[in-house]
DNA sequence: ATGTCTTTTTATACATGTATAGAAAGTAAC
DNA sequence: GTTACTTTCTATACATGTATAAAAAGACAT
């Protein structure tokens, strides 16, 4: 029976959550400020806080919504396989959702919505074998290297969208080939080499070296 | 021949930096913003701009001035064993430097003065045996799991700061077992289980799967 | 000296997240 | 009805990064 006292709300936590949705939908993620979003509620922006903590909470509570509603793949009987399946998943998940990186700093889970993803890895490591201190391990370990990807591949576009020249660029301009050499002898092919899209060459290495061998089939 | 016009400086860049070192030591990271760092130098907030183009560039020179000062352990011969040693390092470098953070979502290199760290992986790979690309690619899966790694850690860090529950303690508190068996098992366990450095675990699995096997000692 | 040109510095202004204080709008006790 | 209490909402204020416009300060040509 909760307390039926006090001045009656005039907007809700799902209120709130809506109108971002279409703040978001209209002028983007860079155009949902709170005042924005209080207009768009018909309130002040001081009564969100009523609502939400602060603004990284409520950008926590969309990135939720939108974790929940990402796709699961069918996955295949092989752990390993499954654990490579559930995580380029993943990768694409979060990668969809380009300011997810601004709050996926958060901690080693991305998102209440978001927590099929490490059930399913850890579910194929215990399949395959692994302690479930271990299990854990391969899953932050995967976690790590996703967001890692995830967050140089959004601030590399970003500086993208701004023009002018890279910042790598600068750094290949004056490079002193004798302090490094291999660094001086790639010269600009930097740039074509890291366009590479490297996660599954990765993952399929981490998944390699920390599940255990399977049998040679019979 | 320089041109020799215009009105004469007061303040340098070299000014700004070495003041933004004096703020950051009296009061953190935390403590510098344009406008203390104004007053420090004696100078007004946007007069800092026409030396440095933003904030985050001046970080940048901040970072890298830190980065240079970075050790550079001794390698040993093994390509692999070189390639996990230098990674360490520039993790634990990284790691030290707690604001560098916010400043190494910039690009796949941390700055000019930590290009040693690049610079001595492709060198260890292509010792290994690697093509060039393949190093650069080897070098940057490992540059993403270590800011991946680095930024979940910070971000940690600074929640447990704030005191309160943690994210993840809400999140395995209302957890339905029967969606998520696997991470309803693990209950209570999680806090202890991810409190492990796992850093190294993930290092040698890629390097292990990322370089050539060597071949065995006769 | 005076005016023009360039570079650096200053003053002012704005948008943002959010702290703080208090007003408003209900319920419950009397 | 009046008063007390609780919850929600509003108004105002502040710190921050930085845009913009104008002022200052020197070099140079005349």
């Amino acid at each position: 029976m909760p307390a039926r006292t006090g001045r009656p709300p005039r907007i809700s936590r799902a209120d709130i959550v809506a109108a971002a949705h279409r703040v978001i939908e209209a002028d983007g993620v860079g155009g949902l400020t709170m005042r924005r979003l209080a207009k768009e509620v018909g309130s002040t922006p001081m009564a969100l806080y009523h609502h939400v903590r602060d603004k990284e909470e409520l950008l926590l509570l969309l990135l939720d919504e939108y974790a929940a509603g990402l796709p699961r793949p069918d996955l295949p009987a092989d752990p390993r396989e499954r654990v490579v399946v559930v995580a380029l998943a993943m990768r694409d998940g979060v990668a969809g959702c380009p300011w997810a990186v601004d709050v996926l700093r958060a901690d080693d889970l991305l998102a209440v919505g978001a927590l099929w993803y490490p059930e399913k890895i850890i579910d194929a490591a215990l399949d395959a074998g692994l302690t479930a201190e271990r299990a854990v391990h391969l899953y932050r370990i995967i976690w790590h290297y996703t967001a890692g990807e995830i967050a140089v591949r959004a601030a590399a576009g970003r500086r993208r969208e701004e023009g002018g020249p890279t910042y790598r660029d600068q750094v290949f301009a004056g490079l002193d080939p004798a302090a490094l050499p291999r660094l001086a002898a790639l010269g600009g092919r930097w740039a074509e080499l890291t366009a590479a899209d490297t996660y599954e060459l990765g993952l399929r290495a981490l998944v390699d070296g920390l599940l255990p061998r399977p049998r040679a089939t019979g």
